[in-house]
DNA sequence: GCCGTTTTCGGCCCGACTGTTTTCAGTCG
């Protein structure tokens, strides 16, 4: 049987389509097959579902003409079309696209003019000196193309959300000292809070650009200056990171709408703004009769000018948010304060590294109302889990935590393994024990679907699950989520009163955004939760609110955003 | 190839930086 095709995949062959369009010098058209493949890559819904409904009209972008050919595709898993422009062409070509700054244009001059087909003929011919004999390159495209190739080598990948903020912050700070500085924001993805983020972006407003540019490059992190220009710098810091500059001098609410992006929101944007006779870009909002400025100082100005309400970074991904800011019907995300404790975290009883006081103290001074303290159970015996009698002793402790630290409910509970066949790794007389039970997946990731998800929704249905932790088991850049009907699951939990977990963990933040919103739409309940091995990893629940905000979920949704005494009317076993 | 409260034909988001030119094309975000 043929194996359905994942958006992802749907979308790079357009993209190639688009590149290699471009390479035959057609107009229009490669911007066309592009359009369709941001919005398929932005599709909260699998493609080959959109397919059977017969929807594939609904994509922003596509017409008659790529409808056809993404049924081929679909249903054939083929596309002549796509495979007639492969032809002519060598087999390994399209990889030269991944060279920083090579485009279509320029590889189809070194096709031609070199015979230049792969990431290994384009290493040689830069090393024998052949590019910069060609028209339009010199020595410097021909040294830029190697240390291009270096850095593909070095696969430097995407950084974790968790990685690039605090760096940012940082550099952000140092910027606000500045005195010529009178404003300092973090833009793009990182502002928008990815879950992976490309460079880090900042943007400054200055009447005296060069002091902030000669500053910013002149950091110590500095290690490379990539470019600098009078309005834009990008330079390689020490840890590996490219950091982007913007100045401006003035309407800092347009030019951070117009740098926070989305790419796919800000093009819809522009849309609705050309409509209105109105052009934007990140000097203001401008008549497009006559240039006239009519707004630029605040984001909110930007986006009342054309009509919509302003809303947060994290919905910008053009997936609906556009349409719900002019029908001013945009939701009231969670916020950042709203948490009031965390019912997922270890201890040294386990793999954690902090004791049970320690984390109960740190959460405390976070401002919680309530921890709930969840080792793991004894199918973990890579982090050392507890087996029946060490969890009831460990209960006695975390109950006598609970009373000699004041001002904070400590809740006793555990992280219990969902084994193979579905069972919960402690019995149920154990299990009713325990304020709080999260119910989690760590072995056998590979069981096939229908498996995988009889295995969990067997687990939820058990009356002392109260959380399914890190639903899809994703590890960014290092493992797949397993493969599971996750709306059969979101339906067990929400029909058996489990709530979903956003775990914060840089690495998993899972669910994601995509998923979250999924869930939320049919109904689901949430925990934000730390999953903190370390007093210090208590702090990662920001970045899981930001998940949750990026997934449109609000405070009436996560039920750790509840004030300690409303608890026992949403978890089954908690008892004050 | 797509799209329509400027249009069913004739437009397509837009500006900065780079390297190569000597006024600009290509790339990037």
């Amino acid at each position: 049987m043929l194996s359905a095709m994942k958006n992802s995949e749907v979308a790079e062959i357009l993209y190639n389509i688009a590149d290699i369009l471009e390479m035959q010098d057609v107009a229009f058209k490669p911007s066309a097959y592009r359009k369709v493949a941001r919005s398929i890559e932005a599709l909260s819904e699998d493609i080959n579902e959109l397919a059977k409904k017969g929807k594939l009209k609904d994509i922003a972008g596509v017409g008659e003409s790529i409808e056809k050919k993404l049924q081929e595709l679909l249903t054939t898993g083929k596309l002549a079309y796509y495979d007639k422009l492969m032809k002519g062409l060598p087999k390994h070509i399209l990889d030269l696209m991944e060279v920083p700054g090579l485009g279509p244009k320029k590889i189809k001059v070194l096709n031609e003019k070199l015979g230049i087909d792969s990431l290994k003929s384009l290493e040689a011919a830069a090393k024998a000196g052949k590019i910069r004999e060609l028209e339009h390159f010199g020595e410097k495209s021909e040294s830029e193309i190697l240390k291009g190739l270096e850095l593909i080598k070095g696969g430097r990948q995407r950084m974790l959300l968790g990685e690039a903020l605090p760096t940012a912050l940082e550099i952000e700070k140092k910027l606000k000292k500045l005195p010529e500085a009178s404003a300092v924001s973090i833009a793009g993805s990182l502002r928008r809070r990815k879950e992976t983020i490309g460079d880090i972006d900042i943007l400054v407003a200055s009447k005296k650009a060069p002091k902030v540019m000669a500053f910013f490059t002149k950091m110590p992190e500095v290690k490379r200056i990539l470019a600098q220009g009078p309005t834009k710098s990008s330079v390689i810091i020490e840890n590996g990171m490219q950091v982007d500059l913007r100045v401006i001098e003035k309407n800092f609410g347009a030019a951070l709408q117009y740098f926070t992006g989305s790419k796919e929101h800000n093009v819809a944007v522009r849309d609705i703004a050309i409509k209105k006779g109105l052009k934007i870009n990140e000097y203001g909002v401008f008549k497009r009769k006559g240039n006239r400025l009519v707004a630029g100082k605040t984001e909110q100005e930007v986006y009342k000018a054309i009509g919509m309400q302003c809303m947060a970074p994290e919905l910008r991904e053009n997936a609906g948010e556009i349409e719900a800011a002019l029908k001013n019907k945009l939701p009231k995300i969670i916020s950042y304060n709203e948490i009031k404790g965390d019912l997922h975290t270890h201890t040294n009883y386990t793999d954690g590294k902090n004791t049970i006081v320690e984390m109960v103290q740190a959460a405390k001074k976070l401002g919680y109302e309530y921890i709930a303290i969840t080792d793991h159970s004894r199918s973990e015996p890579i982090a050392h889990g507890l087996d029946e009698d060490q969890l009831l002793f460990q209960i006695k402790e975390v109950k006598e935590a609970d009373r000699k630290v004041k001002g904070i409910k400590v809740f006793t509970g555990s992280e219990v393994d969902i084994k193979g066949n579905g069972e919960l790794d402690f019995p149920d007389e154990i299990l009713k024990k325990l304020d709080i039970v999260v119910a989690s997946i760590h072995s056998r990731f590979k069981s096939p679907k229908e498996l995988m998800t009889k295995r969990i929704t067997n687990a939820l249905e058990n009356e002392h699950v109260d959380i399914f932790g890190h639903p899809t088991g994703r590890m960014i850049y290092m493992r797949e989520p397993y493969n599971v009907d996750l709306k059969k699951v979101y339906r067990s939990a929400i029909d058996n009163k489990v709530a979903m977990e956003i775990n914060s963990q840089p690495k998993r933040m899972d669910l994601n955004d995509v998923h979250a919103k999924e869930a939320k739409e049919m109904g689901a309940k949430f925990v934000i939760n730390t999953d903190a091995h370390t007093t210090s990893s208590l702090g990662f629940i920001q970045l899981g609110v930001s998940m949750a905000r990026r997934g449109w979920l609000e405070k009436k949704d996560v039920l750790n955003t509840y004030p300690l005494k409303q608890l026992p009317k949403l978890f089954r076993k908690v008892r004050l």
